[in-house]
DNA sequence: AACAAATTTGTTAGCGGTAACATTAATGCA
DNA sequence: TGCATTAATGTTACCGCTAACAAATTTGTT
């Protein structure tokens, strides 16, 4: 309790500090048993008698013992650290993906490391290498494109047995991911799709899909692409416009002006998001367009300001909590069960608001 | 790389494992000298002539070894863990805050550990209790305000000299914190005392604020109370109506039908968050109300979509961000140059915009 | 009662690094 | 040339905990 911290210079041997926590000898000593009986007891209660126990705890209570987990896991080999990497935690998309594993992990013992990379493909390699330091008992990254370096680690985590997640992408069967890494998501070809076949579907015949400006973030350009393959498919014409970087709103709102400005015609767009979409809308909105009727609109994530704006918002509805949460899972049935992870695929589902009505003229 | 587990039965001692990665060892024998050599060279290469350090890099390089984290902390007593403990990820305030925290430590060496405890202080005491098992480098909790148990936790910390940081939130010098714990933020009081002068000063006399739904969030509380304080003292009538919990912009559409039908006098209402004024904006509109001249809305944080309304929204800018990079700075100062921590305000401005421009009929 | 099986606790040897001190080789300088 | 100083590397003993094995004690069985 009290903090002198000279060495007193009677044990002459080569002495190291210690860092004044309270250890397990300590409790051990009071309890009157040795390090391995307290050790026992934390881990696995049943197997120690139940006065020890009593007494243990008693002294764990007394000193405020809390396990050092350098030590712990240096000594057993397993990590409890669940290592995520994000391209930017402040996107809302993500940030629910982060709290969702959050929750999940809270009670279990794991702690979630957790770093963002700003869609950069070099850092992530770099935070990649990082936290391999750590061991983490499981390693989650986001999509399923990487650079050869970062490859490499993840598929060395896994062949360490390392649970390894790919979390908001989703591949077909016959294009599987590298042995041993699962995915959790959905894919992105496919939603494109999905959102024109909305549109094809209600009769439109002049698409155009507004890809978002952060040009590292291929999923985005995967919907594009995947819209734009349907649309042509269905032999209807389509367009695609690239939104300036920056404010999500903001963006929406010039996307939309270039919009009107190069294709009229077009009497139906998707937006890489609904930020890029609410934006647009608004836009349009202010410039006398008639939301759905001249021109229908349809964003992705289902982000809640969409169903506030009038008209509102159709959207693709992406499971943004729900992938953090089923990563959570797959990671902790894993690490508790010791099965290999599973892949899960979360799909999107269209949500039908006015902003993309089917034509009532 | 083969995963045959059984202990070969040659080496007839107590064989441990080793978990099959590459250790200092390793690199030792292929450099040609010891571990601790290859040890200096990797924490301080000036310490290693150059032809040991080309051959040791080599070894390293050729291995890919990845130093354990775990290891290296047990032995030196330094953890490389800053621990942040926030009420809600998914929180779009709280988002950016750990998006300026995590860039800020990026290429320190330093790993963010991330909990989210859902505005509850009883599960945040159970996260700093796990948390301290860590012994994390540093520690940052949200708000002044603590269970007993978590204080001690804190103090306890403190006092073995871990830096503990209180962010969003700033107490005046008369009231200040615990000692050594410091703060990084703003006083909610004097934001909402801020808040009510705006009006008072544009002529409003009947003032209300609409209090956030989340009975957890003390800093929104402080910032009614602050707003009312202000206006009793200006002999201005002031109300207070409290949003539903849920999605923060039908809260503010029903608490501005609530706050119409209750108190139709009052001409200017501040709100807790700008989710809140956004969805009580949309509202008022579609009711034909007129923002400002009938009602003047102002809201707090300055979330981009405030900016997009028609009529754009007054708000107080908060450093979000801002506030996550600052905490990065001071913990990172401290930790290398050993400085004691400092506390940093930093303040929230007005942002005037439309719905809350002076009167001008 | 005699011995096997189960329960409880202890002993020993690490896990993979680093601190503190020790040694050796290279360099400076009168 | 001889000795003090600096630079580079090595030796030893830990950090705090747990795996593997071992011993002691209790319980069960016939």
């Amino acid at each position: 309790m009290d903090l002198s911290d000279k060495p007193s210079p009677d044990g002459r041997r080569r002495q190291r500090k210690g860092h004044g926590r309270v250890t397990l000898q300590d409790i051990a000593e009071l309890a009157g048993v040795t390090r391995i009986t307290v050790s026992r007891y934390l881990r696995e209660p049943t197997q120690v008698s139940h006065e020890t126990a009593a007494r243990v705890q008693q002294a764990v209570d007394a000193m405020g013992y809390v396990p050092n987990q350098q030590a712990g896991q240096l000594a057993s080999g397993h990590s409890r650290i669940v290592a995520a990497l994000i391209p930017n935690i402040g996107n809302s998309i993500f940030a629910e993906t982060i709290q969702g594993l959050s929750e999940e992990l809270a009670h279990s013992g794991y702690q979630l490391m957790l770093m963002s990379n700003g869609y950069s493909l070099e850092r992530e390699v770099e935070q990649l290498r990082a936290v391999m330091g750590w061991s983490p008992a499981a390693l989650i990254v986001t999509g399923r494109q990487h650079l050869e370096a970062a490859q490499t680690l993840l598929l060395r985590a896994c062949g360490l047995g390392t649970p390894v997640l790919q979390i908001w992408d989703y591949q077909n069967a016959k294009e599987t991911p590298p042995e041993g890494i699962v995915q959790v998501g959905f894919n992105h070809g496919e939603v494109g799709r999905l959102m024109a076949r909305h549109f094809i579907d209600s009769g439109h015949r002049e698409l155009a899909f507004a890809d978002s400006g952060v040009l590292e973030d291929y999923r985005a350009h995967e919907r594009a692409e995947g819209f734009v393959r349907a649309a042509r498919h269905a032999r209807v014409r389509v367009r695609t416009v690239l939104a300036p970087r920056g404010d999500a709103f903001d963006g929406g709102r010039s996307v939309l002006q270039a919009l009107r400005r190069q294709y009229p015609q077009v009497s139906a767009v998707a937006f890489a998001n609904d930020h890029l979409a609410c934006g647009a809308l608004m836009q349009a909105l202010e410039m006398g367009l008639k939301v759905p009727d001249t021109l229908a609109m349809l964003g992705f994530g289902d982000f809640p300001i969409g169903r506030q704006l009038q008209p509102a918002l159709s959207t693709m509805r992406a499971p943004r909590t729900e992938i953090g949460r089923a990563a959570a899972e797959i990671v902790l049935a894993c690490l508790r069960e010791g099965t290999p992870p599973q892949s899960r695929w979360l799909p999107c589902e269209l949500v039908q608001r006015e902003s993309s009505a089917p034509f009532s003229n």
